[in-house]
DNA sequence: AATGGACTCAAACGATCGTTCCAAACGACT
DNA sequence: AGTCGTTTGGAACGATCGTTTGAGTCCATT
């Protein structure tokens, strides 16, 4: 908390891989990726990932502090250009329609496609540390989760009220995290330890439209559901 | 490995509470279900289990042989009862509509059933812990894993390819994994982390028939889609 | 050449991990 | 009473954890 080395470091120069610095802080996010995806947070060792990483024990501290603000460097670095593109195709797709709601298809396709097709450079091939997160918190991570997730699920959860009027708030909710749940199976690759699938499983656009196709659709029947067992009775709670 | 104290001793009687004897594993089996399902597996120590359960240290060790074959006996005292339920609810299935395909909505109503609605006794409240295996795992916990859910997941693909005959049974594979994220999510009690949903979110038939309602749409959207994409155009691998 | 900051290293810190050992307490049976 | 097998508690084992320390290297700037 006293001094922190280089806060904003990231990006003072263009092709700055000269000598053997700026390589090292890269590294570690790399290996923090890969390390923290697989295994998790608790049960990802700091030397372990730093000998992944071919770094040194106290140049990881040196540059992020503690594990735990490695750890929220690596979330930060996948989660955030996926929630950028998020944020501005809902803004993108909320001007094209004017004054009407979007459609639930499209608000999935602008919450799902940038967790699933790499938008920029990064065209490596995991981005699943972010699902791990709803696996590990031993309460520490909850913090973390929300400050990541927060501003988009909220986003994404308006649009969707907008997009269905006529079912409650609450089921709206339910109905959009189950497709959280569905995504965050996808993405975190546990797709293979049950049955027989491809075990890194394309992600490619075909994945994205059945996806789409998924969550639209279950959103629509849970939706339905609810709507017929809300109306003709138990009127509970009109507050 | 050499002597097992009391392997298959669950059941010698009926109401043994007699000394205090049957407590400590009973304690020990509780504490893990709580620890484990909120805390992961390697985030829990066996001194903060034992703690929480008020036995000794040496006595979880004494009793299970180990942490691992702990979260393995936790984890079957969970699932055996869910699984069971869920096998004897397909065949019963399978047995009613006799030489005709099951229903999708029927299929899934028998898998997700058990696992939303306490069957027996333990009426508890959560039943997270295998949710947790889709966690935490250092490579060790896939044996496990594959061992707890693999019979099941290979009998209600296979309901499930019966009642979609059209599909291919890949596309099948990934509709029904992505019911199952859905599921784990709501199980595992990850809503209330990102919006305000009520955290302990009731495990009613209202809950049961939203989700049958939503993993059958999503899995019928979702075929529909991969179909679409199948037929027309790129036949690529005929072999 | 010299200075200063950015960066890395090997080594060690105290704490906690899972597990083992051993003595004591328990009930059941002769 | 006495013995046996079962179960428990306390202390300690070696290993590993996250983090800190201090000396060292490198490069840019003067």
């Amino acid at each position: 908390m006293d001094v922190d080395p280089h806060e904003t470091s990231t990006g003072v120069d263009s092709a700055d891989q000269r000598g053997t610095a700026a390589g090292t802080r890269e590294r570690l996010l790399a290996a923090g990726e890969v390390l923290f995806a697989e295994r998790g947070f608790a049960a990802t060792s700091m030397r372990a990932l730093t000998q992944a990483a071919g770094v040194s024990l106290s140049a990881a501290n040196y540059h992020f502090g503690s594990k735990f603000e490695l750890l929220r460097a690596v979330c930060e670095r996948q989660l955030g250009p996926v929630n950028d593109a998020r944020l501005s195709a809902l803004d993108e797709l909320d001007a094209r329609c004017a004054p009407e709601a979007p459609e639930v298809e499209a608000v999935m396709h602008a919450f799902l496609g940038p967790a699933i097709l790499p938008e920029g450079a990064r065209q490596e091939d995991l981005r699943e540390v972010a699902s791990r997160l709803y696996a590990d918190p031993p309460e520490v991570v909850a913090e973390l989760k929300q400050q990541l997730f927060g501003p988009v699920m909220q986003r994404v959860t308006e649009s969707l009220v907008r997009a269905v009027p006529e079912s409650s708030p609450a089921s709206v909710m339910l109905a959009f995290q189950m497709s959280v749940g569905a995504m965050v199976h996808v993405v975190a690759g546990h797709l293979d330890n049950v049955v027989g699938l491809p075990s890194p499983y394309p992600r490619d656009e075909e994945l994205l439209d059945f996806m789409v196709a998924y969550c639209s659709g279950g959103f629509r029947a849970g939706l339905a559901a609810a709507d017929r067992s809300e109306s003709p009775s138990t009127p509970e709670g009109t507050r």
